[in-house]
DNA sequence: ACAGCCCTGTTCAAAATTGAACACCAACGG
DNA sequence: CCGTTGGTGTTCAATTTTGAACAGGGCTGT
């Protein structure tokens, strides 16, 4: 009865819509810290997350280690095994308790090919993600380490999206922090300081963000950098 | 009468369906250098590169420019407009010689919703590409711009793909190559020059490859490299 | 209270990177 | 032929970044 009309009128909710999949799908609670998967694991299917938040962790051969992303809600992670991918290029841990769902890979195979609502939906998502991986590879490419820290803190505040009023940061590690924005941890302190010192953000148990820090730092406006000098 | 069979025997080829489908498609030749679009314009189509080579390049607010990614044959590109982004986010301008499809954003649409076929590749694509931006993120994250370079270059000779017997790569000058990896020209020529001094590459009019170059620079092999302390 | 652990603030020398400069060469057009 | 242009090889000081170290604070379990 619904279906004739305009499709914005009732828009498709891949969260309900994933409820329904039946077969292939199981859904886990992890506590904090614990992984979903490890790098080197087979990767046979991908994860939704209907609550909580997660990191993306690549480890270089080096032994350095990279925070590539941040997930959180209804967010999906460890598509790559979609393409050819046999095996996971990153490990992902959960930063909070977290409520995920499995999808095996040859259920959301399925869906995707008889759910044309849904493979739209997913379509979306992955160009989304694509571009958020572009703006933090131009990022890498374009700003010094503390604007690329200015940019994290903002990207984060905002992570909750949508009108929130007081842009707070759930609780987060210098050490992660740097793994982030790809620099050492004794950057991070000092940056962080200075931005407290600036007024920038604030910082005593948990992290506000003053969007000041935007058009500040991130812009580089030199009127109001001028002072740093005096340091 | 072939559709009972298994699907691998068909295979889809985005080539040729693309050069069935009608409405809202343009193909169009580029001479070297010309520009398909400029960061700013209006985003409202989607590209496909029939023949050639093309450079994605992003300006700074700083003025400073990054080639983000080199596409070539049977990529696509612009498909940042499928999401909701109103304008150009880069400029994309021919390296080569091009024959480039132009699909109206309206049509890829219509097509994308109505010949899964074509949806299930370039979802692919998606993934795939995805997946490569990722890793250059991670190369950023991780490397040296010494190793950034090699691994560009690795790339770029399998850039053809597929057993070509001889990696030669099409002239690309020092300031372009910088402008890939993320640092100066004056630190690109003096690797290339380490890099030839020490038979990695090969490197008079055309560009050669050696593949020893990954084993050695890449993944830091210390006992071929220890010979650079004698410079 | 205590040890152990994790996180932070801070320092510093070593190393990498930038950015600008200068000289050189080859190709091109007039 | 000459001037121009674009790409290269090279140098160098200034700046940024790394990586390791040390001290201190707060929390934990015993």
């Amino acid at each position: 009865m619904a279906r004739a009309k305009k499709k914005k009128l009732q828009p498709f909710n891949v969260k309900t819509f994933l409820s329904t999949v039946n077969g292939g799908r199981t859904v886990k609670s992890y506590r904090k810290n614990e992984k979903i998967f490890s790098q080197g694991d087979p990767a046979d299917a991908v994860f939704y997350i209907q609550e909580g938040q997660v990191k993306v962790c690549v480890i270089s051969e080096a032994g350095k280690e990279a925070v590539v992303a941040l997930h959180g809600n209804e967010d999906f992670f460890g598509e790559g095994c979609l393409s050819g991918q046999p095996l996971r290029l990153a490990t992902v841990a959960a930063m909070t308790e977290c409520v995920i769902m499995r999808l095996d890979k040859v259920a959301i195979l399925r869906v995707l090919r008889d759910q044309p609502k849904f493979s739209e939906a997913f379509m979306a998502f992955l160009l989304a993600r694509k571009a958020r991986v572009e703006e933090d590879l131009v990022d890498q490419l374009f700003n010094s380490s503390e604007k690329r820290l200015a940019r994290a803190l903002l990207l984060m505040a905002n992570f909750g999206k949508e009108g929130r009023p007081e842009p707070v940061i759930a609780k987060i590690s210098q050490e992660t922090l740097a793994e982030i924005i790809g620099t050492t941890r004794s950057r991070v302190s000092t940056f962080m300081n200075k931005f407290r010192e600036l007024g920038f953000i604030n910082y005593n148990g948990v992290l506000e963000v003053h969007n000041s820090l935007l058009n500040v730092v991130l812009h580089d406006n030199p009127h109001l950098r001028r002072d740093e000098t005096g340091k």
